[in-house]
DNA sequence: TGTATTCCTTATCGACGCTAACACGAAGCA
DNA sequence: TGCTTCGTGTTAGCGTCGATAAGGAATACA
């Protein structure tokens, strides 16, 4: 009856004041026991962190359970992208203990977190869209899903990236090219474009021209709402 | 003088205990001083890890400034990439510390390290060999190697991940050689774009960019440069 | 010589992770 | 009912940690 509260008030004070604040006194504070107590049920400090990061991903997998597997494998896939970006923002500290540090990270939750991806990408190569081997694919998409989620943290105001290098993992992974025929894309595409090289326009026309790209453009500053929340969905087919 | 012997027995002590293995009385002992030199210098803990971060950074810049810049700028990106990747398994604590933990990771040190591949990228940009704009295109790179080097830290078994990720990523932000070469395909590729989906611009601006696209269009095959150059690579390590 | 500055010390503080030893109520068994 | 066992906690304290107050020794400058 204890335990629960221990592991409870532990959570919090991770989420709260990270790894490296948090002190066992602190949580025996909150949880209305003495440190022994703590001893008796973790065995030690590490003990009680390695909960706490059980807990995350179990936590982390019940998300993942309860996104049921549509009919495409490939919006599973990008949901299942955004699931985990948007886990490591909501849970910043956590997500750090589960993933940045050199921590053991062979926890027994985390493979059931790699065996759902390889479901997924398992239904897409079954589907003949992968351009590489399953295990390829989930390597490459599990680095680079952990990458960005790492560096929104630490930047939150890289808006856009997490779809961005989603649907560049994606063009590549994948054998339709999705990535690179919606709106946002095609439009940045020929905003490079216009830089280089002579534009037979005039320069009125082009200046508007400019104005009406940046405005379809993935990469604007233009939307400031939260980012992790789908903000490029809809774009892509 | 005992500056300089604080802080290398502190990298070689994060190098070899870790970051929570590592007390300031330990430091102490190895460069042969007592805690009060310790915080005369660095403040105080987190004072001193900065300076091993910024030391860390200021190692790894060096290796990425002795890579001279070639002709092929593609060529750079991939050995930047490589660098990066070696560097953080080669000193796997450091790189946790410079980019895993939640710090502040605003170093002005690592501003210098994403301006030498904004460098990079943007000659890449300026050879029309772009897909995407370059500050996005720096962020996905960025954010696909920092995921690679964390996973490969992390598991190191994972052979081929580094440049399986690295191809990926290149093949999405890289033009591969097919079409939007060119102004006028990109444009054709967007006026293609226009037709489906809701566009997130009034009547009267979808007006005026259709027939600005109309002008810029190939009126359809848009030819495409000679790009055909580099394809997909083996590059194996 | 007197004084200021730099560099580093001794000595100590409170908080930390952790442990030994013990207390106490709820079964389990005679 | 009495005795034991076990699960669940406690009190008290060890050694170490990060950090600080106060001062000493050497150098530089007037």
């Amino acid at each position: 009856m204890s335990r629960e509260r221990i592991l409870a008030a532990a959570i919090e004070l991770v989420d709260a004041v990270g790894v490296e604040g948090m002190s066992i006194r602190d949580v025996c504070a909150a949880a209305g026991v003495t440190p022994p107590t703590v001893y008796h049920y973790f065995g030690d400090k590490k003990g009680l962190l390695d909960a706490v990061v059980a807990a995350g991903f179990e936590r982390y997998l019940q998300e993942k359970r309860e996104r049921a597997e549509s009919a495409d494998p490939v919006e599973d896939l990008r949901r299942g992208w955004d699931g985990h970006v948007e886990f490591g923002l909501r849970n910043p500290a956590l997500y750090g203990l589960m993933y940045g540090g050199a921590r053991t990270s062979q926890h027994p939750a985390a493979a059931e977190g790699e065996r759902i991806l390889r479901r997924i990408v398992t239904r897409i190569g079954e589907a003949g869209l992968l351009t590489m081997p399953v295990d390829d694919a989930v390597q490459t998409i599990h680095a680079a899903t952990v990458g960005a989620t790492i560096l929104l943290i630490t930047n939150p105001s890289a808006a856009g990236l997490s779809a961005r290098t989603r649907e560049a993992v994606l063009g590549s992974v994948l054998v339709t090219g999705l990535a690179k025929t919606d709106l946002a894309s095609a439009a940045d595409s020929l905003l490079v474009q216009l830089g280089r090289g002579d534009v037979p326009l005039t320069p009125g026309e082009l200046a508007i021209l400019r104005e009406l790209l940046v405005k379809l453009g993935g990469s604007g500053e233009g939307q400031s709402q939260e980012v992790g929340d789908q903000e490029e969905r809809g774009h892509e087919q």
